[in-house]
Parts: C-alpha cells; structure tokens; sequence
DNA sequence: TGAAGGTGTCCCGCCAAACGGAACGATGTT
DNA sequence: AACATCGTTCCGTTTGGCGGGACACCTTCA
C-alpha cells in the first residue's frame, strides 16, 4: 500500500490507473497482476480491470514471454513533448547555460538507465581544452561523480548489480564506494577526481521530480582546473543549480 | 471527437484519462480545457475533474503563464523504462542490426523534436568509410531521407514552420519538397542522395507506433557504395524492417 | 496423486461515486 | 455595456465501478 490517506480529490479510479503507472517508474523487470494488486493495496479483479483500460491503449502491455505487465510503448508516443518541451529547453537549458557560464566548463545532466547512466542533456565549456558531452552516450555507475549520485539514489536491487559487475576492476574496493554513496546522500553532492578519465575532474548534484529521484546534473574538466578552491566554489553553484532545477520540476 | 464508437472494455474514466493524455502527444503547445474536451467529446465538467486527478499525480501540469495544460514531470520517470528497456534493446536494436548486416551501411532511429529530427539509435558499418552516427546529435527536416519522412507525416503546423525556416537555402525549392513529401506517403519510403552531406546518401522509411507516425528508419552510406541496384534492394529491406518494428511496436 | 497455494480471468448484485446540466465569477472581445 | 468564452463549483440522478467469490490453470510440496 503505497498511500494509505487517498487524497480524495479528482476521480477515484484514474487516481488508482496512475498509481498503477506509478509503480512501474520503480521496479525495471516488470510487475506481475497480484504484485500491482499487493503494491497499490486492491483487490486483484481491481487491478485486472483497471490494467485492460491501460493495456487497450497502450500504455502497458504484457511481456511476451512471461504473463508480467510493463510500460507499453504508447508512453513513448508522449515522449518528445515531454522531454523536448518548452519549459525543459526554457527552464532547465538556461540553468545549465548559466552554471557552465559560472563556471566555464561543461555542463551535463544524466539519468540512469538500467546499470547505466545516459547523458540526456549538455551544455560544453567554451574552453579550448574541454569535456566534450555527447547527448545520449551512456557510461558506467560506479565511476564518475555523476555516476556515483545516479547510484546513491538507486534501488537496492540496482546498486546490487552494479556491484557484481565483472568488468568493475580488481582493485576497487566496493566498501570505500558504499561510504562515498552515504556521504553524497548526507552532503547532496558527489566529487571524482580522474575516475572515469584520467585528467578529468568533475561535481555531481541530485535532482528530484515529484515522486522521487530523477537526475544527475554535473560540472566536469580538466583536473588541472579544478583547484581546492574552485571546487568549494563549484560545489556551491552546482547545488545550487540542481536545487532551482528541482524546484522547477516540482513546479 | 476521437473514437466515436468506445471499445466498451475496461473502466470508462480511465479510457478517457488515456484519452486525454494521448490528445497530448498531437498538440506540441499545450490545450486548454475546453479544447481537450472539445476533442474528446466530453462535458468540460467532466474533463476539468479527470484533469484535477492526472494534475495531483504530475502526469499533467499548468503552463506558469497561460491556463494551457501540458504533460507532466512524472512521464519523465517513466520514459526511462520504455526508452531504454529491455524490449527496446532486445527487439528493435536487432532489426537495426540485421539491417546494417543485409546493406553493411549505417542504420539510424529518428525521431522528430519540433522542427529538428533526433537520432535515438544508431547501429553502425563496419566498413572503413561509413557514416558516423552519433546517438541524440540532432539534425534538420527539410534535407535528409529520414528528415523527409518525419516531415511527411508531420502536422501541418511544423511542416509551415520548418518551411518558413530562414536559414533554408536561397535556391531551395519548397514545391518541390511538397511534391516529394506526397510521394513519401504515397511509396512509403524516401531517397536523399548528396542533400545533408556531399557523398553521403541515404534511404528511410517510416515506423509507426500504436496511434502515430513515431519515427524513421534510415540506411546510410557513401553515394558510391549506393548504385542503382544496391538502392532498389536496399529500399525493400528497409521497408520490411521498418514494418517489422510497426509490428512490434504495436505488440 | 491429491492437497495446497499461487497465479490470471470472469461474473454479478449492490450502492457509492462519477456524470453532466446548470450556474457562477472572471476575462477578454466586439 | 452587452456579449462571448473561459475555468471552476455545486448537486441530484443513476450509471457503471467495486470487490467478493468462483473458476481454471499452474507449480510445489506431501
């Protein structure tokens, strides 16, 4: 039972369709009918219903394989206006313009996907030596100040299996990256220095939406610009900037 | 009105909450109340509380300075399930795969973001000369197979505004795109050879999802490698994958 | 083999709650 | 000032959603 006080607001039945959305953003394998019914606490032919309306639109559908329920693909129909909308290039691309202008270097904003992160959005430093941010590539957890943010904030299950990743090298030690993901979940942000590429140093800072975790936003470059002082000084706006990007996203 | 003849399964309310976040994914600048009820035929009443409910979950949002209705923050935490889950990789990714081994040319994944197109998949040649993809790197509509394609079954609305686009070519004939565009939908494919980039050519077709035109397919390679036999084979092949994934798209 | 527990699906009687007409205040337009 | 259109709220009617229960189908124990 996720929300044992309904917000008694609006109709009840769709509030109950969207809870069952909802449950899907949190588990990545998929859900089966009674697990959806446990989850959102109703009964099971409630459930059944409510999901024939979703999966007649679209919105779920069945694994092929096994009779589990997941997002379906008509989600993606809804897509670019989300993500390429207005207030995400008018609202979220300033912040990330401004922070890279105070900042001079380059500017990234990352979500997690699977075990993985994808840099959704980017914002290059003007320098002539620079961070170059593809959109779209796709890097490791558990290296990378962003990285390691996108982790503080994943499900057991994920850290679980980033954590039993073969291709992790031999000497890095899983119990120094537990207590540095405590630390970015008590101090807000996260710091590496020549992790992913050597030369390189960056700053992370979590953004949430409504519900929960939603992104990493980051300032990376050369190491040899990242001074002890410009560090405090960057640790400072970066949080500050994932903070006004949080508030815009609860809006 | 949309669907005048309701499936009649499932829950009503919910039917129409889908509806109405569909009519979303049609209008790129957001709806008022009236026009969404107007669109789905249903009392402003009616729509104003199914609203309230998708409004309380963030699946829908007020603009801060119109009234107008957008999608929410929420559908963000829920694209990184369909966009980057497992079907997505295990299904569509492959099709991509055999195409580039059918043609050994670079196969893309667009899709349209307001008048630029995206690539959100990219499966590389492996030949030594080939045409680089970069996942997210984003591109004009007017000139490129694929760019022609979204166009095609673009609304009316972009298909003006991507045509009164002032950084278009002085010599550039729009009568011309028109007639090439009704072809487009009429053969359903698009050929560019040396329009985007001088000796590269290209081929796309479209892939529709549940409701809509989602994306374009496209091969592409250096204009030598594309003679006319090569062209008319690879026409067909990329037909059928691109039909191939229409069909898994809409399960 | 049969009992036991787990699924997903379907049916149906009851009554809560969703529906939409109507009215309201606020804006903007002729 | 009259008019149109907007979003919002209220309320009586009755419709359609609710969930208990039954069912068939699994796998897993005894």
């Amino acid at each position: 039972m996720i929300n044992p006080d309904a917000p008694q607001t609006g109709v009840r039945a769709v509030d109950r369709a969207l809870d069952i959305l909802l449950c899907f953003s949190r588990s990545e394998t998929g859900l089966s009918l009674s697990e959806i019914a446990r989850e959102v606490g109703l009964h099971k032919s409630t459930v059944h219903r409510l999901l024939t309306s979703m999966l007649s639109k679209g919105f779920v559908r069945k694994q092929p394989g096994t009779d589990k329920y997941v997002l379906g693909w008509t989600i993606l129909e809804l897509i670019h206006n989300v993500y390429h909308s207005d207030e995400l290039t008018t609202a979220v691309l300033p912040v990330m313009t401004r922070l890279r202008d105070a900042t001079s270097e380059t500017v990234s904003l990352y979500i997690r996907s699977g075990t993985e992160r994808i840099r959704i959005q980017a914002v290059e430093s003007m320098e002539p030596v620079r961070n170059v941010a593809t959109i779209g590539k796709t890097y490791p957890l558990y290296v990378g100040a962003s990285g390691k943010v996108l982790l503080a904030y994943a499900d057991a299950e994920t850290l679980e299996q980033v954590l039993a990743d073969p291709s992790i090298p031999a000497d890095f030690s899983r119990e120094d990256l537990l207590t540095q993901l405590e630390n970015i979940r008590k101090d807000g942000y996260a710091i590496s220095v020549q992790e992913r590429d050597s030369g390189a140093a960056a700053l992370a800072a979590p953004i949430f939406g409504r519900h929960r975790f939603v992104a990493a936003l980051s300032v990376s470059g050369p190491v040899t610009r990242f001074t002890q002082s410009k560090m405090s000084e960057y640790i400072e706006v970066v949080r500050e900037s994932a903070a006004l990007i949080t508030k815009l996203l609860s809006h």
